[in-house]
RNA sequence: GGGCACUUAGCUCAGUGGUAGAGCGCCUCGCUUACAUCGAGGAGGUCGUGGGUUCGAUCCCCUCAGUGCCCACCA
């Protein structure tokens, strides 16, 4: 079946039928991460945007499904060095090109795997304008916009806190963290004054910081503030430290005073950065998670270690015993390794200030296209969540210091100037900094530039790739003819990390909105509500179950009784039964062909009962086509199966027995004409919810003369 | 600490301002020439608690009690 649609031209919009006053309907394909088989989340966005797809096309929409696949740097590189730790060989050992090139070809098997499922699971997508996130044209319009925020001063570079992760070896966004409960032990310790035994106590879970101390900071209501100004001695390198006020430290926490050590906390760094007086600061803490440059006995030593080193130092330091101490600390959301905040020199986007030249920030950018209604939320719950988070935002780290990804195209003149030719003696002034896809030449002198060895934060350039996908198609017209999209169907779980920065991206570059709706789906769980895992073991794969019950059951058991925005409960049991439902329309229609009449007179003489339950069944559809066009799916399907099993075969089927063999020629032949007339019509319903099936019995009873997926519904 | 939800039949979930629905499970009967991957019939719910609005609430508002999720720089 899947071929006879592929092969009719069918899901190219180009080449579909022409209706007076059509209408464009798109929605890009969230791209697949092409890193692994499709497991049943992709099921899910399939089946639903494949019901979109096909209805629209079905009422003559010009309807374009954009497909894709997603590079998704982070992601795949942890997969594949996980693949090659399992293989025994380490990831860090090979050399970075090669690497590059190694994960290259894997994502493109992947990717190739990915496109025969996706065809599997009836996708009616336009292969022939399919798209690769790393694909030339791509990466042209990403550094285009790069160079926009660059040049609207929405993008800088600068030393700020950020998460790192000492097991991967890169920073990660304040979305790619997750926080955990730890039990761990506060630490109450004195730092003395100069020439005295006065002291200062200071509460703190990080003794093994304590080497990069740099000063005190107490709140102005508590008992210390008299000493500000004073000096104290950091208790482990001796040096003297000023102590200094500040509101922002919490007077009804620990003592009321805080240890600043910048370049290992963020807090800290936020009050170093407002303190002037304050010296140069420093980092002990290696980008392996090891203590380095403290002077101390502590170099060398891991964090863990390095903590019970610093107490066993501090010994006669400690003003009373540690408190057990439960806190929520940041830790890796793909290897659980505790995140170290470190100050590094990183890209950031600046979400809530605006451009240079005065246009809104990417903040009010997206609330403002929410507020106006040009973003619609299907449920209202993710539009609430939506808002709120977008008014905590905070400045975005795009940059990454993995192989897999985008190279942020920033390059950066040498440090020693050679002059020109003619020019020596000339005051020049070389940009230390070119945005460009292309090695700069030096307008000034001969010395070279060094492009960045950072990458894109994959969802910057997923960020924008509503446009940047139209924008690359070999249809020139298609970004004009369907952006902004229609809909946007996508996981929950992807909110902020893609809807967010679509909206905020799409919106500041092309000025409109990348989707006009948002319709989020959940996670799909078993049918005790547990999520899906390898480790549980309770993991269903679509295909192999596709192989068993059908690609229809599967989709139907995705969408029956799933209202939007919730998870989809799904089971084997489930998906038997509406195995079942496609074998009973497969029955039903065999009765029709088997008892009635071969032959269907044109215009069918219908009996008064015929017409009312035609009537009753118009009545019927329309109740499902308001279903449709507001989105309830899950609604939509349970209709048609309930009218399908229990008023069409139960009821009008099991009545009409006597009538479709009755003798009278004509009273058999009407009896089939309305039988066929009735099924024709629950198969159009039917098809975007289970294409194959429906599919297969119009082709036997049209003969392969008409093609269900582009009938008028 | 802030936010968003949820609480409906044994289980998993839909749904509506006007005497409650599905799937699976359960019980009884039926191998009737489309289908036992089936058919006919049935048991089973005071729609979490307490208030309010209303002629009328499971559905709207408030309270409380559980449950889940998201966000978050009290060291």
């Amino acid at each position: 079946m899947y071929k006879l649609w592929e092969d009719s031209g069918f899901f190219n919009p180009d080449n579909l039928p022409k209706v007076s006053k059509q209408k464009n309907f798109s929605i890009i394909m969230p791209p697949p991460n092409a890193n692994g088989a499709l497991h049943m989340g992709h099921a899910l966005f399939v089946t639903l945007q494949d019901i979109m797809i096909r209805y629209k096309r079905m009422q003559g929409y010009k309807t374009l499904w954009l497909p894709g696949a997603d590079h998704a740097g982070f992601e795949t590189q942890v997969v594949y060095q996980k693949k090659l730790e399992k293989e025994g060989r380490s990831f860090w050992e090979v050399p970075k090109d090669k690497l590059y090139e190694e994960i290259l070809a894997f994502t493109l098997e992947n990717k190739k795997h990915m496109e025969s499922q996706l065809r599997q699971l009836g996708a009616s997508c336009d292969w022939g304008r399919e798209k690769f996130t790393l694909d030339d044209d791509i990466k042209k319009i990403v550094y285009e916009t790069f160079k926009k925020l660059y040049d609207d001063n929405l993008v800088y570079k600068a030393e700020r806190p950020v998460n790192w992760c000492t097991r991967h070896q890169t920073t990660l966004s304040d979305l790619e963290i997750k926080h955990e409960e730890r039990k761990d032990k506060l630490f109450y310790v004195r730092y003395k004054f100069e020439n005295s035994e006065d002291y200062i106590v200071v509460a703190t879970t990080r003794p093994e910081t304590i080497p990069a101390d740099i000063a005190i900071a107490v709140n102005p209501k508590s008992k210390w503030n008299k000493y500000v100004g004073k000096k104290v001695l950091n208790p482990l390198t001796q040096e003297a430290i000023l102590i200094i006020s500040d509101k922002r430290v919490e007077i009804s926490f620990g003592t009321g005073a805080l240890k600043i050590t910048p370049y290992h906390d963020a807090l800290d760094f936020e009050i170093y950065k407002d303190h002037p007086e304050l010296p140069a600061s420093k980092s002990v803490i290696n980008k392996f998670g090891a203590i380095e440059n403290s002077g101390t006995k502590l170099d060398g030593l891991k964090i863990l270690p390095a903590r019970e080193k610093s107490i066993e130092i501090l010994k006669f330091s400690l003003d009373k015993e540690p408190e057990d101490y439960v806190h929520q600390v940041s830790i890796c959301y793909k290897c659980n390794t505790l995140i170290e905040p470190r100050i590094m020199n990183q890209w950031f986007i600046k979400t809530t200030e605006k451009s240079k030249t005065g246009s809104k920030s990417l903040r009010d950018l997206a609330i403002d296209a929410v507020k106006t209604k040009k973003v619609k939320f299907v449920t209202k719950k993710f539009e609430k969540i939506f808002m709120h988070w977008m008014k905590n935002l905070r400045d975005w780290n795009i940059s990454r210091q993995i192989v897999w990804g985008i190279k942020i195209p920033a390059w950066y003149h040498e440090p020693i100037c050679i002059p020109k030719k003619g020019h020596e003696g000339d005051v020049v002034k070389c940009n230390e900094i070119i945005i460009s896809m292309d090695e700069p030449i030096c307008e000034f002198c001969d010395a070279k530039f060094i492009q960045e060895s950072d990458v894109f934060d994959t969802w910057f350039s997923s960020g924008q790739w509503p446009f940047a996908s139209l924008m690359s198609t070999h249809n020139k017209n298609d970004f004009k003819d369907f952006y902004p999209t229609d809909v946007m169907e996508t996981g929950w779980d992807i909110l902020f990390f893609w809807i967010a920065r679509m909206i905020m991206l799409g919106t500041y570059k092309t000025g409109k909105v990348p989707f006009k709706t948002v319709y989020l789906h959940g996670l799909v769980r078993d049918k005790d509500r547990q999520k899906m895992s390898k480790s549980k073991g309770n993991v269903i794969d679509p295909l192999g179950v596709a192989d068993i019950y059908g690609a229809d059951a599967i989709r139907m058991s995705l969408v029956v009784g799933t209202a939007p925005g919730n998870d989809p409960v799904i089971s084997e049991d489930k998906i038997r039964g509406y195995r079942n439902f496609a074998t009973k329309i497969w029955n039903a229609t065999r009765l029709i062909t088997m008892r009635g009449s071969s032959t269907i007179p044109e215009k069918p003489n219908y009996t008064n009962e015929d017409k009312k339950t035609l009537k009753e069944f118009e009545k019927f559809k329309k109740t499902v086509i308001k279903d449709m066009d507001a989105y309830r799916f899950h609604e939509a399907s349970n209709k048609i199966y309930h009218y399908f099993w229990h008023t069409f075969a139960d009821k009008i089927l099991e009545s009409s027995k006597a009538r479709l063999q009755d003798e009278n020629k004509k009273v058999k032949e009407t009896a089939t004409a309305f039988l066929i007339k009735l099924l024709t019509e629950q198969l159009k319903l039917l098809h975007p919810f289970m294409p194959f099936v429906t599919e297969a019995i119009w082709q036997e009873l049209y003969g392969g003369k008409k093609i269900l997926m582009v009938e008028k519904l």
